[in-house]
DNA sequence: GTCTATATCAAGATAGAC
DNA sequence: GTCTATCTTGATATAGAC
């Protein structure tokens, strides 16, 4: 967990930030309230509005912290390869699975870039734009695949007896193809 | 639009199911409230709970009904040949651009397969299987691919100057590809 | 089968005193 | 920078009379 995207914000604010984030993740999206991110910190609901705008911008700081993590394990992997795009894949179906509530938060909604940390959208991408040699759209397919297969098992939506291990090898195949033989 | 779905049901109930699916599709989920579609079939919200059990039940009703026209979607396509896979594709996406809001419904969470009306969830996926020659893993494939290209796009969570079509047609042809040579 | 009345709950945010 | 008090909003669902 880095706290890299936490600069520019008074110590007691990125106190509040935690706080927020520990309870997106113990306690999903319902446990994410402007009361109870108070409760935790050891204040009342109104005085965080002395440190944060609003629910908005702590969100924002949220997902801010969510980039740099993810950003973080792309670049724990190993060097670009052949097997570089198996393992993108495979570093971003685990980042979700480990965090699967700031995952949500990170892709269900708009990006609010206005108010995150900045770069850390696209330091997040980068590697994966590697993986696929520079090429923008098979990058995107490949996103679109790995969020695909990733909140569809999230949200419960394959069938019970679905083996989607062997989904995710037979989609990293077929891209991973694509990108080889240009 | 398919009635084929709302069998099984008195009149008022299938007026009722008619009333919620109109309200997600014109206002969203948020405009999908018990009192909202009470207001549009003209009478007490209490007096829903006569002919409807909850709300789930009649989420699952509209659902139903999405399945069958998604289903139609596809049965309306030129017969399987080697272009059956981007046929399908684009009549997915079609679908999810056209409705998003009952789209979003559909995949946003666990089905309650037991309050759907039966085969409707096999008979929208049928299609699909058949245009991956019977490959379930390749097929679970396509659909995230799809599935993540639609809802990133409906998400917005793409970044500003991206070219979806070029992107959808990247992952298409890596996935045609994956399955004309196995 | 419809109604009124009500239970129960929780959210984000502001005003203004200290 | 923190507090109390409060505004405003809205949800699903049940009880019980008619």
């Amino acid at each position: 967990m880095a706290s890299s995207a936490a600069s520019g914000q008074s110590p007691r604010a990125r106190e509040i930030a935690a706080a927020a984030l520990a309870l997106l993740e113990e306690d999903g999206p319902d446990g994410l309230s402007m009361r109870r991110v108070a409760e935790r910190v050891g204040i009342r609901a109104p005085s965080l509005y002395k440190h944060v705008p609003d629910k908005e911008a702590l969100e924002a700081a949220i997902i801010s912290e969510g980039f740099a993590d993810l950003a973080e394990a792309f670049e724990a992997l190993a060097p670009a390869g052949p097997d570089a795009l198996a393992g993108v894949m495979r570093a971003y179906r685990g980042f979700a699975l480990r965090r699967p509530h700031l995952y949500r938060l990170m892709t269900g909604r708009p990006l609010a870039r206005d108010l995150l940390a900045p770069g850390v959208e696209a330091r997040a991408a980068q590697p994966l734009l590697e993986a696929t040699g520079g090429d923008d759209d098979l990058a995107r397919a490949a996103w679109a695949f790995a969020h695909g297969m990733t909140i569809l098992e999230l949200n419960g939506r394959f069938p019970p007896g679905a083996d989607l291990d062997r989904a995710w090898r037979a989609g990293v195949e077929a891209l991973a193809a694509a990108g080889g033989a240009p």
